[in-house]
DNA sequence: TTCTAAAATTGAGTCAATTCGATTTTTGTG
DNA sequence: CACAAAAATCGAATTGACTCAATTTTAGAA
């Protein structure tokens, strides 16, 4: 059986994932006093910090939660992409970033990315730096398939590829979230317009 | 005349970047307390946060030196590049790279890209967007260079081809700071890899 | 059921960045 | 030189993340 424990644990993580999540989203991520979590949470302090290294740490649990979702979106223009080379990418780009707002706001990304950069061989470090490396894993798989379907060069180096796509693509997606006032859709048509040389320059 | 207000502010604010800047490369950013700061440059911590926002402002200053000397030792390669593409990428990218650990630590580097994603508003979040374009621009002149002397095709997209060869360094510099052991000649011979798809699409 | 060790929770205390109102210094005017 | 306004300095008090020793809860053996 599950045991007590284990049932109390998972449960009490939930309300601080829940807690945190709500309080981040009203009052920022700054704004969001570990006492504030705690109270909400129905934990004390001290538990928080059982559970999770630092602050980061809980944002790292959800950022995790919308990178994962994100990733599984893509799997299917990787097994089914459009049949253009500037198609497939913008389309897998467009999935990325379209949804890379649902859950968390430009403020949490910014925190995010601050904490990952900052502590890199912290949980959350180490774990976003592993979420960066799947989603450049899965741009060169979609390349590796445009080049099976005959739509990209076979002499391309796909990884060295599909490692500058993110790259760049992440870079973007930086500045963007550092401009409150930035709009998804001039993004998109920026890394698009980047991509255009690519496209060029590896298709058959 | 300068004014003794004004030479005991600039004697002040002097005093303050190089007791910063020694605390910081002996320990550490976090371990380099701001009471301390103040006490080595013989002000008060009150004076610090007359002069700086907040310490992430601080080493903003510290940075800043050091992003402006890579672009002056830049602005050779860019007046006089290699006769041929990939040298010419190299060698630019290479200035940068080695300039870049000259003053300050990978932790530094950490410390303040961290702080320039999390405070984009904040005096140095902005200087320090500043200079990222100043970067991107001096690649971007570097390539108009290459175009005008005929070793770049002229219908290429100068300034989006620009942005991503930036865009890509940055992130490969990024992810080198985020690992100790990181080698710099590893991130140079990566990134020339990257871009030797480039230079094969865009050499005439 | 009773008891003990292991696991988990708790919140008062610590530490360091930042604030802010009182105090001191500089400037320029008469 | 004397004086008042402006500019700058100062450091004690505030704030909020994080620690840790004491306490409580759970597991499971007898």
């Amino acid at each position: 059986m599950s045991g007590l424990r284990a049932r109390q644990k998972a449960d009490r993580q939930r309300r601080i994932i829940e807690a945190a999540a709500a309080l981040f989203r009203d009052a920022g991520y700054e704004g969001a006093k570990i006492e504030a979590i705690a109270a909400q949470a129905e934990v004390s302090i001290g538990t928080i910090y059982n559970y999770y290294q630092n602050k980061g740490d809980i944002l790292g649990a959800i950022v995790s939660l919308e990178v994962n979702e994100v990733l599984n979106a893509g799997r299917g223009v990787v097994a089914r992409p459009p049949a253009n080379v500037g198609d497939a990418l913008d389309t897998l780009t467009g999935i990325y970033i379209e949804h890379s707002l649902h859950y968390l706001s430009k403020e949490m990304w910014r925190q995010a990315m601050a904490i990952s950069t900052q502590l890199p061989d912290s949980p959350f470090g180490q774990a976003y730096t592993a979420l960066d490396r799947s989603l450049t894993e899965q741009i060169r798989a979609l390349i590796a398939r445009l080049q099976e379907i005959g739509l990209v060069r076979q002499d391309i180096d796909g990884a060295a590829l599909g490692e500058l796509i993110f790259n760049n693509m992440n870079m973007m997606f930086i500045e963007f979230v550092k401009r409150d006032e930035a709009r998804i859709a001039e993004l998109r048509s920026a890394i698009r317009r980047q991509n255009r040389i690519l496209v060029a320059a590896i298709g058959v």
